[in-house]
RNA sequence: GCGCUCGUAGCUCAGCUGGAUAGAGCAUCGGAUUUCGAUUCCGAGGGUCGGAGGUUCGAAUCCUUCCGAGCGCGCCA
């Protein structure tokens, strides 16, 4: 389990408190042994008229305690009333704990944030997870469609480093099968097109797209026309090498657009390699482990295969471990199916020491699942995880309409247009703003805007606002407030903060202390998404303190004729801005000083 | 036909893995605003959480069954 790093968050230490008081008081009344306190949480109530956090103690507690769950939480509640940081204590409906802290406490929740800066909610000391993303096959530009998954895995992937997971990138290349040798034909064309002769329309089964051109010039430059000499099966390999060489170079450049990097590049090719066959050796495994037989399939019962033949193949017992039919491993021609070699390559995965896998894909890959998730059960002995997170499509759109064309590859848009027209942060933040497996809709327009239905803008702006709010307070009242984040959060850590105590401050607090534990939860679940939620409160509530301050100039946060109360205040300020940075640093999304 | 995902305000979506009177934004209506440079803020109306059962102290959340949408259903990846 990951350690919460060196100081207590405050959700984490009041749970602890509760935690203390049960056990002190199955002692005194000797509770049976051994009872599970897991299920005991703390959290923030719905309602805050119950106060500031509420803890389920008592209902959870109640069955193995032998009690009524309105007695046992007097008991419990009466024990926490001893508590120093506990200002009030409630017991409410079927029988919630309702605490109240004391001010002070909100006051030590900034501090901490101040303290910690940027690492404030970092968690250290966890396990080994792999994610997989993007994985878009090596047969041209990456388009809008692979944007989605692209973003996901790499802010899912930073969101669980930032939870202390020992987090590695990959991307899977599907070099092997037959779409790339279809790649290498088209490139093949492009380089005779390259050396001058006329190789009229592209044919019917190739790829169209102008993309492959820079191949075939390259080709040509590097081979001249010795290529033209040989047999398909001679020059293929050649070609077939250079054509996903550069379509990898430039699906790089294209994620690079994005910000996004990836550790490991795994070739599927490398799986199949003469002497170091990996998928035949994984079959193998299974075999001597019975989870491999020849045998029949039925025909499929959806739309009806106009070429099946029914035949006798090699299969996995999918069956035996959760999936719905047996799954074929070679194809009628004697090659492997994509799933052998993705068999192997996740057990190549487990093999390298990931027993924590998520695999980022897209919606048409669903019915993928069952049969991946079966084979990591069956080739790691049930020591592997697989996660599969299954990003859906976009509908791209422009003020609502519709938008398909493309400049370059005719058929579809390319990320890289969405990109340079929208720019990288709109389109991170936009893509991780809903549930990954929820439809989005992106529209090219609204991303643009600069208005609060404009989250990517609002959430900024709140960053860029506290920096001006820092620019004026240095005109105004504090000419040494430091520009050097560092030395400025060092320069607000002696503030009085016992002097924010109006309940819209307070309730900003609050929203800071329960950062860590939002990154917690948003991690556990493999769920980006609740961040940029998170972000847009903090950031709304942010707006609306200002706000008041236009009304009510004894909110304002910066009071020309009380310095102390001033400084107070900016450190509050600091600590949105260090919060609003950090989680949008996980995001991939640049928190701007200034908005232009 | 089977499997997976989904169904929450007029629209777009959250809902912290079972908690209290289900929340935002947009749109609508009504207010505030020559600010600490910012298209910002406050308030109101709006709900059978697709329908019906079930599990328990308690269900939008879990189970069953219907209805509806999307995706998928050897030898594509």
């Amino acid at each position: 389990m990951p350690q919460t790093s060196s100081s207590l968050h405050l959700f984490a230490d009041v749970l602890a408190r509760v935690h203390a008081a049960c056990r002190a008081l199955a002692a005194a009344s000797s509770w049976p042994e051994g009872i599970d306190f897991s299920r005991v949480v703390v959290e923030p109530p719905r309602d805050a008229s119950h106060g500031d956090m509420a803890t389920n103690a008592a209902m959870v507690l109640a069955k193995e305690a032998k009690a009524k769950p309105r007695d046992l939480a007097e008991q419990i509640a009466e024990r926490l009333r001893a508590d120093a940081l506990i200002a009030k204590v409630d017991v409410a409906g079927p029988g919630f704990i309702n605490l109240t802290l004391k001010p002070a406490a909100w006051a030590e929740a900034l501090r901490t944030v101040l303290r910690e800066g940027p690492a404030y909610g970092r968690v250290s000391g966890g396990s080994k997870v792999n994610v997989e993303y993007v994985s878009a096959n090596p047969t041209g530009p990456m388009h809008v469609g692979h944007c989605r998954g692209a973003v996901f895995g790499d802010a899912l992937a930073s969101l669980l480093q930032f939870a202390g997971h020992d987090v590695t990138r990959e991307y899977y290349i599907n070099d092997a099968g037959a779409q790339v040798d279809v790649l290498a034909r088209s490139a093949f064309l492009r380089y005779r097109e390259a050396l001058g002769q006329d190789i009229g329309a592209i044919p019917e089964g190739l790829y169209p797209g102008d993309y492959l051109k820079p191949v075939g010039e390259a080709l040509a430059k590097e081979q001249g026309e010795k290529l033209l000499a040989m047999s398909e099966a001679e020059w293929l390999p050649t070609v077939r090498a250079k054509a996903i060489a550069m379509m990898m170079a430039e699906i790089k450049d294209d994620l690079a657009a994005l910000n996004i990097r990836h550790d490991v590049f795994f070739s599927e090719r490398s799986l199949i390699e003469t002497g170091n066959n990996k998928v035949a050796e994984t079959i193998d495994f299974l075999k001597s482990k019975g989870d491999i037989y020849e045998g029949r399939l039925p025909p499929p019962k959806g739309a009806p295969v106009e070429d099946w033949e029914d035949r006798e193949q090699l299969l996995f017992k999918a069956t035996a471990y959760g999936d719905d039919v047996d799954r074929p491993l070679i194809k009628s021609d004697g090659s492997y199916t994509y799933f052998a070699s993705d068999i192997a390559y996740h057990k190549n995965k487990f093999d390298r020491g990931f027993a924590e896998m998520i695999d980022v894909w897209g919606a048409d890959h669903g019915g993928y699942i069952k049969r991946m998730q079966a084979a990591v059960k069956a080739t790691t002995s049930g020591k592997g995880a697989l996660d599969v997170k299954i990003v859906q499509l976009v509908k791209l759109l422009r003020n609502g309409e519709p938008v398909k064309m493309s400049k370059r590859s005719g058929d579809f848009v390319t990320l890289r247009e969405v990109v340079d027209e929208v720019g990288q942060d709109a389109v991170r933040f936009m893509m991780l703003y809903r549930k990954n497996d929820a439809v989005l809709d992106f529209d090219l327009a609204k991303v643009m805007e600069q208005s609060r239905d404009n989250p990517v803008f609002y959430v900024q702006y709140g960053h860029a606002r506290g920096h001006s709010i820092f620019r004026n307070a240095r005109a105004e009242v504090f000419p040494d407030l430091p520009e050097d984040a560092g030395k400025r959060i060092a320069w607000l850590g002696e503030s009085a903060l016992e002097r924010l105590s109006d309940p819209v401050e307070l309730e900003l607090l609050k929203r800071l202390a329960i950062y860590p534990r939002t990154l917690e939860a948003a991690a556990a679940a493999h769920e980006p998404h609740r961040i940029a939620f998170y972000l847009y409160d903090l950031a709304s509530e942010f707006h609306a303190l200002w706000t008041k301050g236009r009304d009510l100039p004894y909110l304002r946060f910066i009071i020309n004729n009380d310095a102390v109360l001033t400084k107070a205040r900016l450190a509050m300020v600091q600590g949105v801005v260090s919060v609003l940075a950090s989680g949008l640093a996980i995001l991939g999304v640049h928190a701007p000083d200034e908005m232009r």
